[in-house]
DNA sequence: ACTTCATTCAATAAATTTATTGAATGAAGA
DNA sequence: TCTTCATTCAATAAATTTATTGAATGAAGT
C-alpha cells in the first residue's frame, strides 16, 4: 500500500540520525565536541584512533545534521548543531544510566578502585561558592578551559597537577570538574589530591551541563 | 583497568540504547507503542512483518531498557519505559524533521497526494467552536489527553476509533488533532473517518502548540 | 494433565557497518 | 607558484546487524 511505502521511507530517513548515534566511537566524539568546537586532529588524538577514522565518523555525524563545521585558519572545527542536539545527547546518556545497570556498575567499579568516591552536587557547589568556602579547579586541557568554564574556576589541567600542587589551598575544600559525568579526569585529579593530603571532591557533572542551564560562566 | 579500556566499555554500553534506536523498523515500533501498550501480534501486523521478526526487534528494545512488557491474559503487552523514553523519541524525531529536509518533503508529498487531507487553522477552529459548529476529537492516547487537552475536546484515541464510530456526529464537521504538526495519528484518523462517510479535517498543529500560546485547555 | 497458540529462540545467508590503509584534495602560508 | 599538512576520499577485509525460516517454549484455558 502507499502508506506503507511512505512510512518505510519516513522511518528510514529518521534512522539516519539514530544510526549516526549508534556507534560507541561516535558517542565518544559527541561527548568531546560538547565541550566546544574542536579540530579533527584533536578528536582523533583523544579517541585514540587514526585521523582518517575520526574524519569518517565526523562525516557521518555531519551528514545526519548532528554536528556542523567551520573553517578557522588551517583547521576545520567541528561543533554540535545547536542546543537541541546537546539536549538529546544528554537525555540519551541519562536513559543509559537509569536503564542499564552495567553502566553504573562500570563507573562505580572504576571509581571505587581508584579512591573513595565523593561527589558534590551543583547546588552544594553554588552554596559553597557564595560563602567563598571552596577552591574550584577545571582539570580539562587548557584549550577547553579557554572555550568556556565555570565562573571563578581556575584552570589546572590534570597533566599539570603534580607540578602545581603548591597553588592549592590546604584549608579549603578543593572541587574538581571536567567534561561531564562520564569524564574521568576529575576523578583522577581528586584521587591524586587526596593522596597528597588535600580535601578534594569532584562535581558530579561537568561544564556542558553547567552551561546548558545558564549558570555563570566565563 | 586502563582508562581507555574503561571508556571503550562505557561508550559501548551507552551505545546499547542508541543501537536499539538505530533501525527504521524499531523506530516504527516505538512510534506504535507510544500510543499505548500493545501485544506483539498487533505490532507485527502494523509494521507488515512476520511475528518472529517483530518479536526479535522487541527483544532488542527491551534489552536496551527502552520498552517494558506486561502479561495480560494471553498476550504480552509492550509499552514505553516511562516518559523519559517518550521525550527522547520525540526529541529525536524533532531533530530529524528540522535537520533532514527530505523528511519534510516526504511529509508534504504524502499529505498533498492523499485526496482531501485538508487541515484547519487554529483561528478557524476557534471560530467554529464559538458557533458550536464542530466536534473536536483528541486522537492521542488517553494518558496524554488526561495530562491536558484542548478545552471541550473529546478523547478518542486513534486505536479505539474503529469501535467508537457511533459516538461521532454525521451532521457536524469533525476536527482531529494529536501531538503536533508532524504527528500522523490525526491524519490517519481523518482518512479513516472520511472513508466512513464523516466530514473530517485535521488541526494543522497539536496540543503543545495550542497550550504554548495560552489558548483554553482542560 | 492436555491442548492451544502467542511468543521466543536458533540457524543462516544477505546486507550493512566498521577499522584500516594509503592516496588524493585543497586551503593557507611562504 | 610552490609547499605544507589538515582533512577527506577510496578500497577492502572483518565484524556486526538484519530478515527469513522453522522449531521450541510456556502460560492460559479446557
Amino acid at each position: 500500500m502507499k502508506t506503507r511505502e511512505f512510512k518505510k521511507k519516513l522511518y528510514k530517513q529518521l534512522a539516519v540520525v539514530t544510526k549516526a548515534l549508534s556507534n560507541p566511537t561516535r558517542l565518544e566524539i559527541l561527548d568531546l565536541i560538547a565541550q566546544g568546537p574542536v579540530p579533527v586532529e584533536y578528536i582523533a588524538e583523544h579517541i585514540d584512533q587514526p585521523v582518517a577514522n575520526a574524519s569518517q565518523h565526523l562525516q557521518v555525524l555531519k551528514k545526519s545534521g548532528l554536528v556542523e563545521t567551520e573553517r578557522k585558519g588551517k583547521y576545520n572545527y567541528y561543533r554540535m548543531a545547536g542546543k537541541q542536539v546537546y539536549d538529546v545527547w544528554n537525555s540519551l546518556r541519562a536513559i543509559g544510566f537509569s536503564r542499564n545497570s552495567e553502566i553504573e556498575d562500570l563507573l562505580n567499579d572504576y571509581r571505587s578502585k581508584k579512591s573513595g568516591l565523593k561527589t558534590i552536587s551543583r547546588d552544594e557547589l553554588l552554596r559553597k561558592m557564595e560563602e567563598d568556602d571552596v577552591y574550584l579547579i577545571d582539570v580539562r586541557p587548557s584549550e577547553e578551559f579557554e572555550l568556556g568554564h565555570i565562573k571563578n574556576a581556575v584552570s589546572l589541567p590534570k597533566v599539570e597537577l603534580g607540578e602545581r600542587l603548591d597553588e592549592l589551598p590546604k584549608d579549603k575544600e578543593v572541587v574538581a570538574y571536567c567534561r561531564g559525568p562520564l569524564c574521568l579526569m576529575a576523578d583522577e585529579a581528586v584521587r591524586f589530591l587526596k593522596e597528597n593530603g588535600f580535601n578534594a571532591v569532584r562535581l558530579d557533572e561537568g561544564f556542558p551541563e553547567w552551561k546548558a542551564i545558564d549558570l555563570p560562566v566565563d
